[in-house]
RNA sequence: UCCUCAGUAGCUCAGUUGGUUAGAGCGGGGGACUGUUAAUCCCUAGGUCCGCGGUUCGAGUCCGUGCUGAGGAGCCA
């Protein structure tokens, strides 16, 4: 006999019989002429009923089943007697594949976020956390099928790196040096030249130049993979470890980069929209009551666009007083982004050209002199979902950039070479993964949304 | 890194102005009842009150400090 998933369970038509399940128990309660055990195998939201005989042989194993035990059930997949569910199994067989010990963590009864994290490796087989990462695995998926379905090459961009050069963030470094005994140089520095790849090397803190360099040539292409940032952020959205998607388009400008960014989050709410409904009606329920109204309004609506100096320019209009004052040449601060995104628009927005100075080398420079090709999407109750740019595609443009910031062009060499061989204007974003997943389940931490989260004094399991 | 808050049973929490032997619900163990739905009812076991130092006749409670966690800020995705 073949297993079949819950979920696929739940979609036969009753009577159904010689159906054998596998899963975890969720609760049993003990009946006088029957038992009942919820089941849950992953596949969906609120498992399957199962009806165990009290004449049944073994029965006595049953009644002594503890919540956590993996199990495996024949039986027939009937229409229920009960209220609360339209099927259930009426078991012939129960076996027990591993009982829970009796301290399983896990209770009938709600367990704060907080003590799950300290379960990272058990916490999947609550309601919030099952639901959280099939929604986080459908929109890996749809990430994959978007780009597809668009002819974009599907890129692996280096996990190690030797560029200290990139700018976006604190860096891990990469070693194979005892660090208790360094090899020194005559001058008592680290000899990074012994190390194994003969130079310092890092984990990647953004694939970005790497995609650059292969949409010089194979036009439109994306990236999906870990990202390292060793910032010492204490926050509920930034991880040491998280997923980014860099799309990376040639013969694209800014307005164009910002269409493919609507088209794929709006693809993305899409398909959890669809596939997904049992989860979302779940976190609709439990954990952000406007979740579903909000999403489906995404998806009907068109997202605002606006520059950085429009959007300085609404901030201040709209008189709110803020604990930074909203000024033009300086950075938005956090309560300046919501208050835009959420109560002024109140959907998610575009901010577009902001000022050279508080923005990357690589993004292309307007003709204003004063602006840069940047955009930065903003959503209600996550921020900052994506930021993107044109990059500067003008050889003398991009050294004249680096020169201002004290760098040598010299020490970009391979990235420059991508403007000196057959260069075109071309633009990308980067999309945090995890703050995708938090703006379509409405969990509010990122610690919850990624199955094992890395962030500062914190790499367990 | 900065600011704020918190740490009491396996989990979620209560614990009065500092005062005898620190409590409840859930979970665990035992039993009753029952087509149940976080089932219900009875009994029961279970505690380094985060660590260290201090004030006091006396500290879960007050003070200092360390650790851990959370929320907010900065950095960003």
């Amino acid at each position: 006999m073949k297993r079949t998933r819950i979920a696929h369970a739940l979609t036969l038509p009753a009577p159904q019989s010689d159906l054998l399940l596998k899963g975890w128990v969720r609760t049993v309660r003990n009946g006088k002429n029957v038992s009942f055990i919820n089941l849950n195998d992953g596949s969906n939201m609120g498992g399957i009923q199962i009806v165990v005989p009290s004449d049944m042989d073994g029965i006595e194993e049953v009644r002594k089943l503890t919540t956590g035990s993996a199990v495996e059930i024949v039986g027939e997949l009937v229409e229920s007697q009960g209220k609360g569910q339209s099927v259930e199994v009426q078991a012939t067989k129960v076996t027990t594949v591993g009982r829970a010990a009796e301290e399983y963590p896990l209770q009938k009864k709600g367990a704060s976020f907080e003590f799950l994290r300290t379960i990272a490796h058990l916490r999947n087989r609550s309601n919030t956390f099952g639901a959280t990462f099939r929604v986080r695995s459908t929109l890996a998926q749809a990430t994959h099928a978007f780009f597809a379905n668009r002819g974009f090459v599907y890129l692996h961009t280096p996990i190690v790196t030797g560029s200290d050069t990139e700018g976006a963030g604190e860096m891990f470094r990469v070693t194979t040096l005892d660090m208790d005994n360094p090899p020194r140089t005559d001058k008592g520095e680290i000899d990074w030249d012994k190390d194994f790849f003969g130079k310092p090397a890092y984990l990647t803190v953004s694939g970005q130049l790497n995609a650059e360099a292969f949409a010089m040539g194979m036009s439109d292409v994306y990236t999906f993979g870990p990202t390292f940032r060793a910032e010492n952020s204490n926050t509920s959205r930034h991880a040491s470890e998280f997923w980014m998607i860099e799309p990376e388009m040639a013969f694209c400008d800014l307005s164009e980069n910002c269409d493919l960014a609507e088209d794929f989050v709006k693809h993305l709410l899409r398909t959890v929209l669809d596939d997904c409904t049992s989860d979302l009606e779940f976190f609709n329920q439990r954990i952000d009551k406007g979740l579903l109204e909000r999403l489906q309004h995404v998806v009907d609506s068109g997202f605002e666009r606006m520059t950085y100096a429009e959007a300085v320019k609404r901030l201040i209009d709209s008189g709110q007083k803020f604990e930074y004052p909203v000024e033009f040449g300086v950075n938005l601060q956090a309560e300046h982004e919501r208050y835009l995104t959420e109560t002024l628009v109140g959907r998610p927005t575009f901010v577009t050209d902001y000022p050279k100075s508080i923005k990357a080398f690589y993004m292309r420079r307007n003709d204003d002199g004063q602006t840069v090709g940047a955009v930065d999407l903003l959503v209600p109750g996550v921020g900052e979902l994506i930021g993107g740019s044109a990059r500067e595609e003008r050889l003398d443009v991009l050294e004249d950039a680096i020169r201002e910031l004290g760098l040598e062009p010299e020490d970009y060499g391979w990235y420059l070479d991508t403007r000196r061989y057959g260069t075109a204007p071309h633009a990308g974003f980067g999309l945090g993964f995890e703050r995708m997943v938090m703006y379509a389940t409405g969990m509010q931490n990122i610690r919850d949304v990624i199955p094992f989260p890395r962030t500062p004094r914190n790499c367990e399991f």
